[in-house]
DNA sequence: TAAAAATACTCCATAGGTATTTTAT
DNA sequence: ATAAAATACCTATGGAGTATTTTTA
């Protein structure tokens, strides 16, 4: 089993539609169908009941998609703190840039980025 | 990120020995070395500290462990479950055998298929 | 110096792509 | 008739193997 195939599936799940899911992912519809297929002969059960203009899922889709859901976010919050355990991720980072408009777009930027651990400090022009 | 990545890791984790682990695996020790490398180059970490006799965890690498068992026994978890849902695995299975010494044989063997909602039926000779 | 891990390759299975056909509404 | 899914191919990445070298108690 592959999270990557669990993430392909609940992308599908959401959507309904194999087609919109494929262009979410980045890769083509021939390919997700045939990855779809992959996991249902995997788990030995249909997944999906195809239909024109809506992908439904079946009892055991369902099933998948709460159980994958699970999956996929213990598994993504495994990654960020196991990468963050030891490496020198956590600590200050110190930006300095020279123009006080820069500052605006700078400090914006950082609103993305609150971790915890990290301290931010923000300066302007050429005081240490 | 690959769940067989991560029952390696754990089958290194409990053995402390890559080679070992491997042999426990049915892979090659250098296979296994490789794909280590590659769990903590994902990650970013050092998850294993290679000594003579012993390869121990980092404490990235405990946390790994940790978390990592409980993915891999969800997953495991999760495939039964949504295998079962939907295919006829449930429902009653006969067996009938000739002799009645291959009955013990066989009742011991059932031991290991204790599954819920599953009846099976045990008969010998020619009764219906 | 001996056991464990890492390297250097080779091979092949499969994820992914392009082009096309089939299927449901 | 048309949008979605499936099929048929091809390619290339990387998982796995064999042979060998490099580490570390």
């Amino acid at each position: 089993m592959d999270i990557r195939l669990l993430t392909y599936f609940l992308t599908v799940a959401r959507t309904g539609n194999i087609t919109r899911a494929a262009e979410q992912l980045h890769i083509t519809q021939p390919t997700l169908s045939r990855q779809m297929q992959e996991l249902e002969e995997e788990l030995g059960t249909e997944l999906l009941e195809r239909g024109k203009r809506k992908t439904t899922l079946t009892p055991a889709g369902e099933l998948l998609k709460e159980r994958a859901e699970e999956i996929v976010s213990l598994v993504d919050k495994t990654k960020t703190d196991v990468m963050t355990s030891t490496t020198g991720i956590k600590g200050d980072i110190y930006i300095g840039c020279a123009e006080t408009y820069a500052m605006r777009t700078v400090a914006e930027a950082i609103h993305n980025f609150d971790e915890d651990g990290v301290q931010v400090h923000l300066t302007s022009g050429n005081e240490e």
